[in-house]
DNA sequence: ACTAACATGTAACCCGTTACATGATTAT
DNA sequence: ATAATCATGTAACGGGTTACATGTTAGT
């Protein structure tokens, strides 16, 4: 039920057409919870259906239509409800540790090569969550309630990528020194 | 394919059951792959079907048989073969997060307490992995190569849990401040 | 002509979770 | 008796990924 209401979450503040939601689940949110099209375009049929989302079609120039959906109501009432509800962390499945687990003099360089890659892909992130920070988030004591709570979610990605680099330096470290 | 080649790097040491295996993927690799039983079961089925495992039924005393489940040299071969695959990394989802985005002063009180919840499962978590660090990985430079990379995959754990520690310390200050 | 961005969908498959199901042995 | 641990499975469902499918407009 968690990409509904992610879904739902998403258009608290601004309604948006499937493609705009697709878009931001490659940011911000989609930082905390992913989804392709395809899922977000099924969900939004079913929402709708389900009374929590209304649909209308807009007409643009220059694009095609487009079908923007709004938070309805017993919507926002029930994503107020879900927030209530108790979530059971699961934590995160991760192959590249797995792989750690069958490391040897052969595979060393090439699982130092995947580590170095994931390394840069975190510098990217890391290099956009401090932008955002430093142009929205600023001051967090004055910012508006919800906003506080956004501004929690983006520290816990800036400070788990932080802790990442750190990781892949060491791991780096430990892993050169093993001889091929 | 990742659970299958868990489940085989859980066997590259030991043959194992079902049920043993199991047990495992509640802690160890389980820390960064879990299973559940029923997947586990059916996994076992389609991996010996495949040739990469072997079975053999191993009569007890006083417990029920088991089938113990062990690598095939093709087994063996396909696992080192997937270590050079490339693994893309999908960001963790957490439902907490998306929470965050929903915050008000009414569920503040709500989400602090969940915040609270997953601080003290981590603590558990973390006890758990510096126990174990201590008992097994105290000199890591003097592990043989595989044991290395168990050692990284550890302080990983043991790295991301401390981070969120910190995490949820700050998270719970500002949700603290807030009025209801 | 081609590519990128805009825009929305269906179908098949795989993976994971929940629920159901059974039965033995050991300890309290 | 009852609960806990050992031990192995099936079935239904739901969530997520990959592949397939279509069409427009704007820019090079």
């Amino acid at each position: 039920m968690a990409l509904a209401h992610a879904i739902m979450t998403a258009l608290i503040e601004d309604d948006l057409s499937g493609y705009e939601l697709a878009r931001d689940f490659e940011t911000s949110l989609g930082f905390f919870w992913q989804a392709s099209h395809q899922q977000i375009y099924q969900e939004l049929r079913k929402l709708a259906e389900r009374g929590w989302l209304n649909k209308r079609e807009v007409n643009q120039r220059g694009k095609p239509n487009k079908i923007v959906y709004g938070l309805t109501q017993p919507g926002r009432e029930a994503l107020a409800r879900w927030v209530y509800s108790s979530t059971r962390s699961r934590p995160a499945k991760d192959e590249l540790l797995v792989k750690l687990y069958n490391l040897d003099a052969d595979n060393a360089a090439h699982i130092a090569g995947e580590v170095t890659a994931r390394r840069e892909e975190m510098m990217r992130r890391l290099y956009l969550y401090e932008k955002i920070r430093r142009r929205h988030y600023g001051s967090p004591q004055t910012l508006p309630t919800r906003r506080k709570g956004v501004y929690l979610a983006l520290v816990a990605g800036i400070r788990q990528g932080e802790q990442f680099l750190a990781w892949c330096d060491e791991a780096l470290e430990l892993l050169g020194s093993i001889d091929a």
